[in-house]
DNA sequence: ATACCGATTAACT
DNA sequence: GTTAATCGGTATA
């Protein structure tokens, strides 16, 4: 049922990445509990990658939780307004992670309209704004993802791989080369029961 | 101490 | 299609 350090702490983050999809991320916070099936996801590879916070072996205050054993969940600021939700993998050391970009909602569906409060916009689509909905904070960084305040387990819902697309991931033309990588993962909303 | 910029979103035209 | 919003991280001094 949950993920734990076996799945979490392999060495290729890529293959980590495609197979999030398909399973439900949830929280508990501010006593309510909120989910989602993941269905975008993009894999960073660590000091090998230039769209990588980790690019070169970086290592700062706030990329650190990158460098931690995989099965937490590294949390920060973009564009001064934006939370986003990254799972770390590999083992200690090695900074690996896999962002969350887009969840289908499953529970707490009032919550998350509520927390979003933005009629006729996406409620869990976007790293942004499914972090608004389950009230992911950078308050969050470097908590389990084993719970109780964070949790990722395995649905049951089976993915056929005809199911699911890849291209390049959103939103780092900088990176050069690596900008072209097919380490973004997404699958269509309709194609879940 | 200061300046620049970003793994984005929503509200515009 | 364009652009303002908004602030922590990072580099430079």
């Amino acid at each position: 049922m949950m993920l734990n350090g076996e799945f979490y702490q392999r060495d290729d983050v890529v293959l980590i990445a495609r197979e999030l999809l398909g399973k439900e991320l949830v929280t508990r916070i501010g006593g309510r509990i909120t989910s989602g099936i993941i269905n975008e996801t993009e894999a960073y590879n660590g000091v090998v990658d230039r769209a990588s916070h980790a690019f070169g072996g970086k290592r700062t205050p706030r990329n650190e939780q990158m460098y931690a054993a995989g099965g937490n969940a590294y949390v920060y600021l973009c564009y001064g307004i934006h939370h986003l939700f990254n799972v770390v993998t590999n083992v200690a050391g090695i900074p690996h992670a896999v962002l969350i970009r887009s969840i289908i909602p499953q529970q707490g569906i009032d919550t998350m309209r509520t927390r979003r409060a933005t009629p006729g916009k996406p409620t869990t689509t976007g790293p942004g704004t499914l972090t608004q909905a389950l009230a992911i904070r950078t308050t969050h960084n470097g908590v389990s993802l084993g719970g109780p305040t964070i949790m990722i387990r395995d649905a049951g819902i089976a993915l056929p791989p005809k199911r699911i697309m890849s291209g390049p991931r959103i939103g780092v033309d900088y990176a050069g080369p690596d900008a072209l990588l097919p380490y973004r993962f997404h699958f269509h909303p309709d194609t879940l029961s």
